[in-house]
DNA sequence: GTTTATGCAAACTGTTTGCATTGCT
DNA sequence: AGCAATGCAAACAGTTTGCATAAAC
């Protein structure tokens, strides 16, 4: 979904309410949490978060909220196979702040990293043009992640 | 995990004791229809495949089964976000059969890509050997997906 | 004032686990 | 024989939903 809005500063609301939503506090804050977050929060870590301020808020609008912000791409959730879904701020890709995962399938550690990452968009980009065409297919938004053991569970294994 | 087995007619049985598991009914039926599968099967879709045919095999062993294979890397596990995981039979990057995905977020249909695959393959390794190095990060698998509308969904829907 | 959002508790779904039994080697 | 694998049922975790209330417009 697109829905337009203006930019400015509080042009999430913008957003929001372009999509026929209305701005609420627990939405503010949800998006509040995500923007100032530098790392990929689950439902509950967000919910954490803002319990102590605004006590009121409950998990419940937190998963609905979240649920209406990924549909509208604000916010990009992911799944890095440990049973909670996480989520982060949609960036453009080659803007500032796009990067892919570096996944530890031993502790689960992400590492987000942007080297490389202008190659790789360039070639998602091209590619992204071929698919689209081929199957006719309107591509949004793309995953890359790699999974391996970290630097701690290479070391700790004993083989 | 690699575990040493030699290749031949029946190398899975041999994969499965080179790690130290033993090979059963149930293993073998998982890892056939898997390989007879050309589409990503849920646990449950394994489950009623084999239930036919072995009606003493329950959904917990094909959990159990599934874990290991992915262990030891003879299968990979996939979330396209529809809460059921997914599995496929690993192959080998650039090797035949070998693809990328493409996720529909109107009806979570997913289509197997292979264009651009040998392009992308290429990157990839060098992505990994840079990621490696400056993350000491021991790399063993990546994921691609693509995430957009599919051709039915975009025309119906009403924009 | 009307409509949308919320909280709470309960429901749901996919997956995991405990334990006694079975089956591989 | 000995230990690993299994089935069953129950437990579990994250997420979703029904419904009455509260808040945004």
């Amino acid at each position: 979904m697109d829905c337009s809005s203006r930019k400015g500063k509080s042009w999430r609301h913008g957003k929001l309410r372009g999509c026929g939503y209305r701005a609420t506090v627990g939405r503010d804050a949800v998006l509040d949490v995500l923007s100032q977050a530098d790392e990929h929060l689950s439902a509950e870590d967000i919910y954490m978060k803002i319990h102590p301020i605004h006590p009121g808020i409950g998990l419940t609008s937190i998963y609905r909220t979240l649920g209406i912000l990924v549909n509208i791409g604000m916010v990009h959730k992911f799944d890095f196979g440990h049973g909670r879904a996480r989520y982060e701020l949609a960036e453009h890709p080659g803007g500032r702040g796009h990067h892919h995962h570096l996944v530890c399938t031993g502790c689960g550690r992400v590492i987000d990293y942007t080297d490389f990452i202008d190659e790789e968009v360039a070639l998602l980009k091209k590619t992204e043009e071929g698919l689209s065409k081929k199957y006719n297919f309107r591509i949004d938004s793309h995953l890359i992640q790699f999974y391996g053991l970290c630097d701690s569970c290479n070391n700790s294994k004993v083989s």
